[in-house]
DNA sequence: AGGAAAAGACTACAAGAGTAAACTTTATAA
DNA sequence: TTATAAAGTTTACTCTTGTAGTCTTTTCCT
């Protein structure tokens, strides 16, 4: 994810979860109709969030009426993972988890199941 | 952490860190001399802060002039790790920290130390 | 007591984000 | 071919954040 103009926001995170769970490319209908679903949005507000996005970069029209994400969900989390830890970890992502170990958010199972992935980069929903 | 009205914002937290690093409550003077040569901040904008910090419920006017952090380092770091798995990672800590470590930035040699964390509580800085 | 120095409160103002209305263009069906 | 619907663009309005100026109050020194 190299030069986003300016980072994704909660609201703009809706439309790309949504661009993101579909896999594809998706024409503004449909978008829509999710976003108002689950949102409650007016079609206005989706249409001024994908407007955002693209001039962020994030998303690309694919043709009048078909958007699709130009970043990919693991890209976004990537970034976001190693944005966070710089801003509130001093850049240490073990010190992350030592929080969310310390706070009960990963058992010891989940330790295990990770230090796995060096072994034979097994999976791990 | 319970009540924060609000959470605490980037240029926000510049001021916690202060608070937090002093392990004490500070006198205006003092965190104002710090904040002007670390972040090159006018005084006034470190009393807005200042405000805003207490309105939020994150510091409390220990006596005229003396702040005090009303939330702690740990604490925050705990909540805002929280708060991010659950934004961005569905609240699985585990997808987090296996997106750190796909990411490169957690070694099997960190993986490793904090499965110590389950034994004997090491330390871990 | 009177004034200077801190501290505190109030005001300001641009940029960004959340939400949406209104207006314009384009394509499509009758 | 023209009306209509969907898509696209502009404008808008409120709140928050970053940053700071100014006015007011309180102290404390002389």
């Amino acid at each position: 994810m190299k030069e986003l103009v300016g980072s994704i926001q909660r609201s703009e995170l809706e439309v790309m979860r949504v661009l993101w769970e579909a896999g594809e490319p998706l024409p503004l209908m449909e978008i829509r109709r999710v976003l108002s679903a689950r949102c409650g949005w007016e079609d206005s507000t989706v249409k001024t969030l994908l407007k955002r996005l693209q001039e962020k970069g994030a998303v690309t029209l694919e043709k009048r009426g078909v958007y699709s994400a130009a970043v990919s969900e693991e890209e976004y989390d990537r970034w976001s993972a190693h944005a966070f830890v710089k801003r509130i970890f001093a850049g240490s992502a073990k010190k992350l988890v030592a929080t969310l170990v310390s706070d009960g958010e990963l058992d010891e199972e989940d330790i295990a199941e990770l230090s796995q992935m060096f072994r034979g980069g097994e999976k791990h929903e």
